[in-house]
DNA sequence: TGAAATTATTTTCCAAGTCAAATATTTTAC
DNA sequence: GTAAAATATTTGACTTGGAAAATAATTTCA
């Protein structure tokens, strides 16, 4: 059986590329007045509500590779939201934990990023 | 009404960002032997299906920054693939064409994509 | 036990992206 | 017609990301 042509933004990869990007700009824009990325967000979202998060787990929930995951961590310590403590059990390992600036700032940001969801929600809903 | 607390890991932008993280890492590894990044397939794929496209309207279709593609069209065209026109209405606009080169190594690349796209759509079906 | 293999994280070096400014051209409005 | 505003693209300075190597700790097993 011939398949029809698909035109290449049909494409899955273009598809999800192309949502992703929409909402993705959309959202770091709204987080730009909390001074924040993303992928910091999910991060302290990630040690909200995972418990004594490694480094490793933690790159695979958040979404962000080792190397990147370890230079945003850097960062983030810097501005006094997360710190490291090496784990009791493994001592190669290493426990990410939020302060409690980094929680507060959490819980701020998490208003912003339901807000978007509901707007999106109903957009979507509509369609 | 009181709406049931999600999990951030449901929220619109998590979704999206691990599907479009999944779909692009695999389809990253099989495009590795071709020697080209998803963006660079996806300008190819925009020129070989729009007509006389400026800088401006592929970076909108290619989803890719202007200064991002500015600098990528500089490596494509190092590599033979598109060269660039100054259009001929208004001499501000640059028009991007596909060389021979780079429409042959798009159509080989295309069947790679075209056969990824089945294999993701099968495992979908089935869900 | 203790040398070799494995695992977790970070670092290094380089490639690629961003934001804002620079450049070049065209359009607008006197 | 021409100065000012607007538009398209590129450039430059700086930040971030990735692959592979380096480091540090643990596990395996002879």
């Amino acid at each position: 059986m011939t398949a029809r042509q698909k035109h290449f933004e049909q494409h899955l990869s273009y598809v999800l590329a192309a949502a992703h990007r929409s909402v993705s700009q959309s959202l770091t824009e709204r987080l730009k007045k909390h001074g924040i990325k993303i992928e910091a967000w999910r991060v302290m979202e990630c040690l909200d509500a995972g418990d004594r998060l490694t480094m490793g787990e933690l790159a695979k929930r958040a979404l962000v590779n080792p190397p990147a995951l370890s230079k945003l961590v850097d960062r983030m310590v810097l501005d006094g939201l997360v710190h490291r403590k090496v784990a009791d059990e493994d001592h190669r390992q290493v426990n990410l934990l939020l302060t409690s600036l980094g929680r507060m700032r959490m819980l701020q940001i998490r208003e912003e990023v339901d807000d978007q969801d509901e707007t999106l929600s109903d957009i979507l809903d509509s369609d």
